[in-house]
DNA sequence: GAAAAGATTACCT
DNA sequence: GGTAATCTTTTCC
């Protein structure tokens, strides 16, 4: 079936928008990385949205060496080490980022995608990969969701891990999806 | 130069 | 539910 093939890929414009809607729009998009050895993808059950004067964003005071790629242009990947992990992001516009926290695997067998750190795992993400740039046939490309998801489908609630601005609910996550990091969230 | 702080995860009780 | 692992960047003195 024409399935995947369906899918359109997601140029820079897509991200050149207000980040809490691209975040949204991202539910059920699928991300593909090409290697040598193989490709592997995931589609995306789970998303958070780091915003500008946001102090739970790494961007919040500004450029330094370790986030400089969150003022790239859109599209851009920002990948940071967290512990003994990666967690990636998608840049929209300067200095906002959504944060890629958990996907469907697409192409088993491989790991569990359930968790940023074990996403960009799943993926064979790096911290090689920070600054890449989102292209249709690179190493890095995102395709459209297939189908945009119902309103009601989507939760939304506090992000995972901050410390700051912890009230903000700026997660967004399929509904009873298996693969959501942190399922069943209190939605107010 | 030293120390603290993580956008986490795995494993403990 | 709590905490140790583990290591780089950032921040502070």
């Amino acid at each position: 079936m024409a399935r995947s093939s369906s899918r359109r890929p997601l140029r820079p414009a897509f991200f050149d928008r207000p980040t809490t809607r691209v975040a949204r729009d991202l539910l059920g998009a699928v991300v593909t990385v090409r290697a040598p050895d193989g490709v592997r993808s995931v589609e995306l059950v789970e998303v958070e949205a780091y915003l500008a004067n946001d102090p739970a964003s790494h961007a919040y005071r500004g450029p330094t060496r370790r986030n400089r790629s969150m003022f790239g242009p859109p599209g851009t990947l920002y990948v940071f080490r967290i512990h003994q992990v990666v967690c990636a992001n998608l840049v929209t516009r300067a200095g906002e980022a959504v944060l890629l926290r958990a996907g469907r695997p697409r192409m088993p067998p491989h790991a569990n995608p359930s968790g940023p750190g074990r996403l960009c795992r799943a993926l064979g993400l790096t911290i090689a990969d920070d600054g890449q740039r989102v292209s249709p046939h690179g190493r890095l490309s995102v395709s459209a969701p297939r189908q945009r998801p119902r309103r009601n489908s989507v939760d939304r609630g506090p992000r995972v891990g901050v410390s700051r601005a912890v009230r903000r609910r700026l997660r967004y996550s399929l509904a009873g999806d298996p693969w959501v990091s942190r399922p069943r969230r209190r939605v107010t």
